[in-house]
RNA sequence: GGGCUUAUAGCUCAGCUGGUUAGAGCGCUACACUGAUAAUGUAGAGGUCCGAGGUUCGAGUCCCCGUAAGCCCA
């Protein structure tokens, strides 16, 4: 058996090869079977919707889920993770809805409800092919076979029972959220069909800046007020102002009180507004600022001009809690009026526009009943009660007042919404805006133009109106989910602390209508009075009820007669449908016997999603046990940060709801993939990258490892195709060398590591190196993968890989492998980068899960050391601490520095390392560094082709010292005198410096005062040893003696003919056992003596069976070294 | 407007609780090496550590205010 040697290699291959022995082998299955009875790691996975094609970042984003689920699998673990289809939504519905040709409005009449689900369900499942494909392709592991489908009944039924039991805690509630609604069309609007092409219009509105007139005791005394002052708020719709509640400001916002007069009344008035709008709203001729007080008495009625002041200035947080009259008193609100009309403050208000001050009315504005409600206390929306008790606005679904709205009552709050021609030549918005400036209650009238949405079926503006909506009470439990919050561990920190603690702090209650067709329908059915109310949590409970309501003659029959409660087979429950178009037929009875229809809307498809800790289990109908006993909380998920307020807030939502605990306890939240530029990748742009075509060319290997390797998940990627292939080339390329490097050498000498390991002890020193160093990376990329930090252990591996590994072992101990007979310290070479390379194959596993199992098989193949079929069955390597040997990785890392030290001097020198050179000379302070310096001290000389290395101590007093302060230590302890210090030290003469390496302490006149310093309060160095060459670094200085003695000059020569008989046989295409037998001939001595002398030397490195000089080689190769001409000939012997 | 993130060499990124010459890889330039060779080594050029202020003996690092980009929200 060998290990398998390549000529060359693909690593898209590769990855088909593998692809296609995991499933030859089912090993995918095999990682969790294998684990049945293990502890379980729990993931769960966050279901894409099927209905769009994959893109590059859901690589990343799958690579990260892949990489924790296969990392605890080798830990041991049992991972189960199913795959899951999001399957619900307006996405699918706009899809199918686009590929029909129809529109919402059609639905229910051109084709039925029924055809139309029937079409999403099959339109969502469009693209799952190329998922699948792609799943598999990149190498993410998930169970594919048996996924979750959100419109599954048994899921649907899941998600039904989770409402209820929030709804049995009372935290399900009927209130109203302002939506886009047209009054003409009389429905609501999506916001997506308010942000189609051609719904904002530009219009011309009557806007009014309002004069509201603060209550003087409510007016902070801070602001050393003693007149009317009047807060002014603008708007573009005048008709809100009777439902106006509340003023909002912005806390942090600058505003100044004004001395000026009413341009329309006169009279003198004081005004707040933004400081940064005053030259905004006093622009123009008319205004004239002044610099006093004084000046403002001049000023007459009837002037052109109108002077204002700028008396004082604050901050909006000082504004907020003075309380106005109401500009318009037609109504009060129906409840708790007492809170109305006062200034809050909001996030919102901007300095754009108008005031900065915001006319809150809370029922016609999404932003103003936001605020009205954080308000605390809470600011009353204008809400009345109607001739059937039901609290409603001041405009009514037909667009027009109220009674209650004095002169206004009956019209329209806008002109567009008459018939042609029965419109006022004055509309509401000028009425108001007239009677506001006779009242003195208006200090600007202007028109605008601005872009507002219409209608796209009316043509229409639309209305943004307080629309029925079912709510959960999430407001009652931020508490309850910030505390469980803590809890979680968030990669990265911040975002669980910052963005998402901070959105639970201030969530609010949790829209559930939408009302739309596909998704799953709210189990409320209620009566027509609505007083009374059934929540439906299951598929039996349903049934019940049906059969009261067929026994009260509200149904002929059972619609889900064949279903048979308590089966939970597939069959049977294929056989119902909870969409709907079925549900809607349903009627039920309540319990004072009147007729029951379902509330019309469906659940908000985040509830689907955040439902699948359980859902996906049919919990509680089936697995009960096991999803209580752990099944329903997550080990690990992951997902994109911009689901903080989807999946990761749902999940965490209903976790806490249902089961007052958390679903997810590790989750890592990945950012964008950008293209290289920093752009957002979108089809548009056309800078997309696509993952197949990456995936094919590359490989999944060198695209994950990079994606991994190149930014934090949580930093945004800038996806760029060079990035891969420099990874490919530079990690993938020399890992894929050293083990080829391996297998030529190991298959020649039959090593297959079948015998017994050599002991540590018994291995050289670079070995013993490497293991160290194995080991502690083995422990810290065990470490990284737990903490949830990917990059760190894809660069830790690489590092390792490129520089200990290939760069300084395999480099050091070529000849090791290839020179020589087989005996115990080849083989402890062998074993020692055999298990390197096994090593690193199960440490990046994970990461390249492809490549890395190809490569764990070769080497198990041969040595049949471990059992498992592949490196995803075996077991995460465990550091073994006692091979760490902290002392020998310092140590060489000296002789890495050293050895550069000495090359860089070579290198200035112009000396080609095959040119041997006497000695190096190293200064040393201490013990310890000599020490050092001698257990590397061969290694560094076969590095630099040096024949000796003298340790130069204090003795021999030709060093030149320097010394500097221990500026961590002294800077503790001397604090403010660091100064002096340090120029006292820096004044050092050589004799200061030995008193104190002498004596350990040396006192330091600072003029003022004298301290103490010992040995370790400096840092004294060697830099210099004068008439030598020398190079320095980090402390270490070497010297090199350049001289080249005749010896060496014919061992240089020796080396290089070595180096060109090589060259020669490589040319000649010999292989590597070939013996030969090679002639020389030169006119110069030097090299016939070199020859003659190094014979021994030139035959072993050669694999020359004989060596012959000859007087004249006409056939031979012309060689020039140095000038020197050698010619020679070579013959397989 | 708010929350969060990011900003260090031409590019992609390190930089530990603050400690005095800010690093790596890629790219570029030059040289070397040549039985791992579609590799490798050495050296060089390349930095206002986004800007301004502050704390400190000392700031890339801590604080404050900005700027730019991104995400989410409004």
């Amino acid at each position: 058996m060998k290990y398998k040697e390549y000529k060359g290699i693909n690593y898209a291959e590769v990855a088909d090869e593998v692809l296609e022995f995991w499933k030859k082998n089912d090993i995918f299955n095999k990682s969790v079977d294998q684990k049945e009875g293990a502890e379980t790691f729990m993931f769960f996975e966050g279901p894409p919707s099927a209905n769009g094609v994959p893109g590059i970042h859901h690589v990343m984003g799958r690579a990260i889920k892949d990489i924790f689920c296969r990392y605890k699998t080798q830990k041991g673990f049992q991972v189960k993770r199913k795959a899951g289809w999001d399957t619900h939504g307006l996405p699918v519905e706009l899809g199918v809805e686009k590929e029909l040709g129809i529109t919402k409005e059609d639905i229910g009449k051109k084709i039925s409800v029924e055809d139309y689900n029937d079409a999403c369900r099959k339109a969502v499942m469009k693209y799952t092919d190329i998922w699948n494909d792609l799943t598999e392709k990149m190498g993410y592991w998930v169970d594919m076979k048996d996924p979750y489908i959100t419109y599954k009944p048994k899921y649907m039924e899941s998600v039904w029972w989770l409402l209820k039991q929030i709804f049995d805690k009372g935290l399900i509630y009927k209130g109203y959220s302002i939506q886009p609604y047209s009054p003409k069309a009389g429905t609501g609007l999506s916001s997506n069909e308010v942000n189609q092409p051609g719904a904002y219009q530009d219009v011309t509105d009557t806007t009014v800046i309002g004069q509201f007139k603060a209550i003087p005791e409510t007016v902070p005394s801070s602001l050393n007020i003693s007149e009317d002052l009047y807060l002014l708020a603008w708007t573009t719709t005048p008709w809100t102002l009777p439902s106006n509640t509340a003023l909002t400001v912005g806390p942090k916002i600058d505003y100044v009180v004004v001395k000026t007069f009413n341009q329309y009344t006169f009279e003198p008035i004081q005004v707040v507004l933004a400081k940064s709008l005053v030259a905004k709203q006093f622009a123009g001729k008319k205004f004239n600022q002044v610099e006093g007080v004084a000046e403002l008495d001049s000023y007459s009625k009837g002037d052109k001009q109108i002077p204002y002041y700028i008396a004082t200035e604050c901050k909006g947080a000082d504004l907020i809690g003075i309380r106005y009259e109401q500009l318009l008193p037609f109504a009060l609100p129906y409840e708790n009026s007492e809170n109305a009309f006062r200034v809050i403050g909001g996030d919102f208000v901007t300095t754009e526009d108008g005031t900065g001050i915001v006319h809150t009315a809370p029922t016609f504005g999404a932003d103003d009943a936001m605020a009205a409600k954080q308000a605390k206390p809470e600011i009353p929306p204008m809400l009345v009660k109607d001739e059937d008790d039901n609290l409603v606005p001041l405009v009514d679904l037909q667009g027009r007042f109220r009674p209650e709205v004095g002169e206004f009552a009956g019209m329209y709050v806008k002109n567009e919404y008459y018939n042609e021609g029965e419109a006022p030549d004055k509309s509401v918005d000028v009425q108001i805006a007239i009677r506001l400036k006779e009242e003195n209650k208006a200090f600007k009238v202007e028109k605008y133009v601005h872009s507002y949405p219409h209608c796209w079926r009316t043509d229409k503006p639309i209305l943004y109106y307080p629309l029925d909506s079912w709510f959960i009470k999430v407001t009652d439990k931020n508490d309850r989910m910030y505390d469980l919050n803590t809890t979680i561990n968030w990669k990265p920190e911040s975002t669980g602390t910052g963005r998402f603690g901070n959105w639970l702090q201030n969530a609010n209650d949790w829209n559930l209508s939408r009302s739309r067709y596909w998704g799953i329908p709210l189990p409320i059915w209620k009566s027509e009075d609505g007083k009374e109310l059934k929540m439906i949590g299951s598929l039996a409970e349903l049934k019940e009820e049906i059969q009261k309501s067929i026994a009260a003659g509200f149904m002929d029959s059972d619609i889900y007669s064949d279903f048979v409660v308590g089966d939970m087979s597939e069959e049977n429950y294929d056989k119902v449908d909870l969409h709907k178009n079925i549900v809607d037929q349903i009627t039920l009875v309540s319990e004072t016997g009147k007729p029951m229809r379902r509330e019309s809307d469906l659940i908000d498809v985040w509830f689907d999603s955040g439902s699948m800790p359980y859902a996906q289990w049919h919990y509680p109908f089936e697995n009960k046990e096991a999803v209580d006993d752990g099944l329903k909380t997550a080990d690990f998920i992951a997902e994109g940060v911009d689901q903080t307020r989807g999946w990761f807030y749902t999940l965490h939502a209903i976790a806490t709801m249902v089961f007052d605990g958390v679903a997810y306890k590790n989750v890592v939240s990945n950012g964008l993939v950008l293209d290289k530029n920093g752009q957002k990748m979108s089809k548009r742009l056309g800078n997309a990258v696509d993952p197949f075509t990456t995936l094919s060319k590359y490989g999944p290997d060198a695209t994950r490892w990079y994606m991994i390797s190149n930014a934090n998940p949580w930093d945004n990627l800038k996806f760029d195709l060079e990035g891969v292939a420099e990874v490919q080339r530079r990690f993938f390329g020399t890992f894929f060398n050293t083990y080829n490097f391996f297998a030529l050498y190991a298959n020649l000498d039959g090593f297959d590591f079948k015998e017994q390991a050599i002991p540590i002890e018994k291995r050289t020193e670079s070995d013993r190196w490497i293991i160290s160093k194995l080991n502690s990376l083995t422990k810290k990329v065990d470490d990284a993968f737990n903490d949830y930090e990917p990059t760190k252990a894809a660069r830790l591996i690489q590092d390792f890989v490129i520089d200990d590994l290939s760069n300084w072992y395999v480099r050091l101990n070529r000849k090791r492998f290839w020179k020589g007979e087989y005996n115990e310290d080849k083989k402890s070479a062998y074993q020692s980068l055999y298990t390197c390379l096994l090593t690193v194959a199960k440490l990046g596993a994970p990461i390249a899960p492809f490549f890395l199992d190809k490569v764990y098989g070769h080497l198990n193949e041969v040595s049949g050391q471990e059992e498992h079929d592949s490196v995803h069955l075996s077991k995460f390597p465990e550091a073994d601490e006692s091979l760490i040997d902290e002392e020998l990785e310092a140590r060489m890392e000296m002789a890495q520095k050293v050895s550069s030290l000495v090359h860089s001097l070579r290198k200035k020198e112009k000396l080609k390392v095959r040119q041997p050179l006497s000695k190096i000379m190293i200064p040393v302070m201490n013990e310890n560094t000599v020490d050092r310096v001698k257990a590397v001290e061969e290694l560094i000389l076969t590095e630099v082709n040096i024949k000796a290395v003298e340790l130069i101590d204090d003795t021999s007093g030709v060093l030149v010292k320097s010394i500097k302060p221990n500026f961590k230590k002294l800077g503790k302890q001397y604090g403010p005198r660091m100064k002096d210090i340090s120029k006292a030290i820096a004044g050092f003469s050589a004799d200061d410096i030995s008193q104190i390496e002498k004596e350990n302490k040396y006192a330091l006149d600072l003029g003022d005062t004298i301290i103490e310093l010992t040995l370790e309060d400096v840092l004294i160095a060697s830099e210099d040893i004068p008439g030598w060459l020398v190079a320095s670094e980090g402390g270490l200085t070497v010297a090199l003696d350049i001289n080249i003695t005749d010896d060496l000059k014919k061992e240089g020569i020796a080396r290089d003919i070595v180096n060109r008989v090589q060259n020669l046989r490589k040319d000649n295409g010999l292989e590597v056992q070939d013996r030969i037998k090679i002639q020389i001939s030169s006119e110069d001595s030097i090299v016939t003596e070199s020859v003659k002398q190094f014979e021994e030397y030139l035959c072993i490195e050669t694999q020359a069976n004989n060596l012959l000089v000859v007087d004249n080689l006409a056939d031979g190769e012309e060689l020039d070294i140095d000038d020197l001409k050698i010619q020679v000939k070579i013959e397989v012997n």
